[in-house]
RNA sequence: GGUGCGUUAGUUCAGUUGGUUAGAAUACAUGCCUGUCACGCAUGGGGUCACGGGUUCGAGUCCCGUACGCACCGCCA
């Protein structure tokens, strides 16, 4: 027997008991005679403790651990008499009678704290010493708690769990596709998926009615804070269901993580909000509504008067920060200079502040009277105190992005967004199609696979772009944690789909054949949604990035640094494969 | 593909106007210390200032390029 119990287990009630702890060394504390050691378990941290008066042999051997050994100690349980509060185990501690190591350590090259003094690129180097750190180990422990919460609650509403392959074709519809030689097949690719979409759909034609499956998804696209090449998904499909049986089983299964796992009770229905309408108040498709700031229009209000700026914009909009007018001429000019910055692109930015007496003082007097100026203090409901901050632009769409920037960042400012608060909507009524520059095409904004609202089918044959789809996002404090559609269940429309996509029959024969076939056996109408198991992990954790909640992330290069993968092949894998490399040189 | 910031001891960082032997904290090693728990005290070892080029009498410091890291834009059906 290793181990009778985990160092984060024993308490003064087991007090004169013999124990059997294994585990690392956190740290050793010699004060002389004495000599005091945390021995640390994933469970916690329990002290040992070594005198020279009672063993002096024992206590040397103490002497010479080094940390993150692996040792195990026998001894008695005792109360401590001075005791740490800051710990559960604080009560007690081991007057330990037999150590044994287990394995020696090389002193690892950050320290095994929670404010450890390593950096990123170090802890992912030496993952595996990270992760000991009680930090990124609770993120994994609710990673856990969350999977197991999420099988709960869809075997409760019973949804069936049914693995799909990994080794799938390849759809250049979309995200890239990372892309696996097979041996068998000289010359042809599997592809890894990008999402189970197109085999969710073949399980409905199958009649699995209720499917989920937790899954990696794979996307050869550049990487972000919240963006990994290969992340999970919890990807879910029912049959016989229209938009509002999905939004109503997910919107519970969200309330069921938020209580189970936060302690969080919501009670009312998460807000609904049209996509069109999130553009147009908030710039986004997904708006934190953690607070307010909702844009308001002024092109009524502050057109003609001669400021040439305001004049001849298209679109003039602005935020009201509530409580703001104290913000000085200098912190007045770095958010002018924020929304400047080339990554943002506004040519400027108008101010005004809402007086004591009501009276409003703008950056542009000289070209409003008072009158004007109050009207415009009407329209965004302003009081004392509070500041407005407009923004003007050529092209309404990006005016809004650039004002949704500016709202982001006077949230930050005030200190708004509570990551202990969270604000859940849907976002519906997508648009069908976007138009794409690069591809000079209508895009599919959600998937090819999505079903048209019934009353915008007419406008496929007139003006598709105006045909908005029944697809809905959640999201969660300005994070999309998810999203999902009714799917298209008749062939025909799947092909006039991919005729208004630029696909020929041909062409789409070929890559969405065997979907459009199953159609024609008997689908039933379908629809379904995927939440980002990564990023409800992070929004619960608290966390800055999701690699925080990967065990063995990749880096921003989409490296894994620690395996030092992707890697070459040899000469005679590459034989195998019948691949050939295109490139002068290989390091 | 692009923008910004960064790269100095094992680690996290400081390093002034370009000027003598590059510092701190921490970690590590050794010694002292019998109730510590971020123990304390003392001593010590530890540097290709990312790499390549340039400017200069002289470069950690200024310039150019490259590599790597982070954040972001594009991209992510």
């Amino acid at each position: 027997m290793f181990r009778s119990h985990t160092c984060g287990e024993l308490r003064l009630a087991d007090a004169g008991k013999t124990v059997t702890l294994a585990g690392w060394v956190q740290r050793s504390r010699k004060m002389g005679g004495m000599t005091f050691v945390d021995l640390r378990d994933r469970y916690g941290i329990t002290q040992l403790v070594f005198n020279t008066d009672v063993n002096a042999e024992l206590c040397e051997q103490a002497n010479h651990l080094g940390r993150e050994y692996v040792v195990q100690a026998t001894g008695t349980v005792s109360e401590r008499s001075s005791k740490n509060a800051n710990i559960p185990t604080g009560e007690i501690e081991i007057i330990v009678s037999e150590l044994k190591v287990l394995n020696v350590a090389q002193t690892p090259p950050f320290t095994i704290e929670d404010n450890t003094d390593g950096g990123d690129d170090l802890r992912m180097k030496y993952r595996y010493l990270d992760l000991r750190r009680t930090a990124v180990r609770k993120n994994l422990e609710l990673r856990h708690r969350m999977t197991m919460e999420v099988r709960r609650y869809l075997d409760s509403k019973g949804f069936l769990e049914v693995e799909t392959p990994m080794l799938i074709g390849s759809t250049p519809e979309g995200a890239r596709d990372f892309v696996v030689p097979s041996r068998m097949n000289p010359g042809q690719f599997y592809a890894l998926p990008q999402s189970p979409q197109t085999l969710k759909q073949l399980l409905m034609v199958s009649g699995f009615d209720r499917y989920f499956q937790i899954v990696k998804c794979f996307r050869d696209e550049d990487l972000r804070a919240d963006r990994q090449p290969e992340f999970t998904q919890i990807d879910c499909e029912m049959s016989f269901v229209e938009q509002e049986d999905i939004i109503q089983m997910f919107e519970g299964m969200a309330k069921h993580l938020f209580k189970e796992l936060r302690g969080v009770e919501l009670t009312e229905p998460f807000l609904r909000m049209p996509w069109a309408d999130a553009m147009k108040y908030y710039g986004s498709d997904k708006p934190d509504l953690r607070f307010g700031m909702k844009f308001v229009e002024l092109m009524d209000v502050l057109k003609g008067y001669g400021f040439s700026v305001f004049d001849n914009a298209a679109y003039i909009g602005g935020i009201c920060a509530e409580g703001a007018a104290h913000y000085t001429r200098k912190q007045l000019d770095h958010l002018t200079e924020f929304v400047k910055r080339p990554q943002i692109g506004a040519k400027g930015m108008v101010y005004a502040r809402v007086e004591a007496d009501g009276t409003v003082k703008s950056s542009v007097d000289k070209f409003y009277s008072q009158d004007v100026l109050q009207k415009m203090k009407e329209a965004f409901g302003a009081k004392s105190g509070d500041l407005i901050l407009i923004l003007s632009g050529d092209d309404a769409m990006k005016t809004r992005k650039q004002l949704c920037e500016l709202r982001l960042e006077m949230g930050n400012q005030l200190g708004l967004r509570d990551k202990n608060k969270f604000a859940c909507l849907w976002v519906v009524d997508f648009p069908m199609f976007e138009w794409s520059e690069e591809e000079g095409r209508l895009m599919a904004m959600h998937h090819p696979f999505t079903h048209p609202k019934d009353e915008d089918i007419p406008l496929l044959d007139t003006n598709p772009a105006a045909v908005r789809a029944d697809a809905y996002d959640m999201v969660v404090n300005g994070v999309e944690v998810g999203g999902g559609s009714i799917r298209i269940h008749d062939s025909a429309l799947q092909e006039k789909m991919f005729e208004i996509l630029g696909f020929t029959p041909e062409k789409a024969q070929e890559q969405f054949g065997f979907l459009m076939n199953a159609f024609k056996f008997g689908a039933p109408p379908h629809g379904g949604l995927a939440y980002g198991l990564d990023r409800w992990v992070s929004l619960f954790a608290g966390l800055d990035s999701i690699r925080d909640c990967i065990a063995f992330p990749k880096n921003n290069s989409g490296r894994d640094v620690m395996l030092d993968a992707p890697g070459c092949l040899d000469q005679k894998q590459l034989d195998e494969l019948h691949l050939k490399i295109d490139i002068e040189e290989q390091l």
